[in-house]
Order: C-alpha cells, then structure tokens, then sequence
DNA sequence: TGATTGACCAACT
DNA sequence: CAGTTGGCCAATC
C-alpha cells in the first residue's frame, strides 16, 4: 500500500496548500529520476482508489491546463474547485499559473 | 510475454 | 506554428 510509487505522489499532492497548484513534472522531479511526469499522471488515474480524498484539481500539467478535467466525472468539477480557492480559470488555463504555483523541492525540501 | 496505452514533456519536422 | 516522435515506466489487454 505505502509500497506502490502511487501513494508517494498522494502524500506530495495532500501537501499541496489550500489556493495552490503543482505539476505533474515538478512532482516526478521531486520523486526522483525514475518517476516521469506520465507516472504522476497515471497515479493520478487511480487517485480514486486512495483511502483519503486527494485534490487531484490542484496538479495541472506544465501549461497550466486542467488536462485532466474530463477525469472528475463531471468536466467543469475541476474548473470549479480551483475557482472556490481563488485560483482564477479561463478556457481550462490557470491564470498566472506561476504566482499559484507551488514547488514540492522548494516546499518539501527533499 | 509482447503490444498498447496513458490526467506528460521536450525536441524535432 | 501545428503535428509528429521519442522517452519516461507502470498497468492493462
């Protein structure tokens, strides 16, 4: 359970601060080498079988773009709860994606 | 066991 | 500037 490489992205995604957003890349990197950002991604995929609720919403890709949106049953969920942190999105693009967003290697400091 | 597929990223054409 | 390709590694067929 704590074994699978997908609960080590979990425990770097609850870190994640409430109004704040990472990528899937910046999350592989802080891992290590072996986790590419397709890994994270595909954790991601399975973060619903995670015992604790995962914000998935605050992980976007390198863009900004809530890539993954069409993952949360319901499209525009995404969109919404990044909306109610204060996190401002126009056509599925974070504004200012890089005043939100949150380093997991400057924050967690491996 | 081999082939296909990803909620990605970067480089190339 | 848009589409393609290669690479990353694990899970599914």
């Amino acid at each position: 359970m704590d074994d699978s490489f997908f609960n080590r992205v979990y425990e770097v995604v609850k870190e994640i601060p409430f109004g704040r957003v990472t990528s899937y890349g910046a999350i592989a990197a802080f891992l290590g080498a072996r986790m590419s950002a397709r890994m994270v991604g595909w954790a991601m995929n399975a973060s619903h079988t995670a015992a604790d609720p995962v914000p998935a919403h605050r992980v976007v890709n390198r863009n900004g773009v809530l890539t993954g949106k069409h993952h949360f049953g319901v499209p525009n969920l995404m969109e919404q709860l990044l909306e109610s942190e204060g996190i401002h999105v126009e056509n599925d693009k974070i504004i200012d994606f890089e005043k939100y967003f949150w380093d997991p290697m400057l924050e967690l400091r491996h």
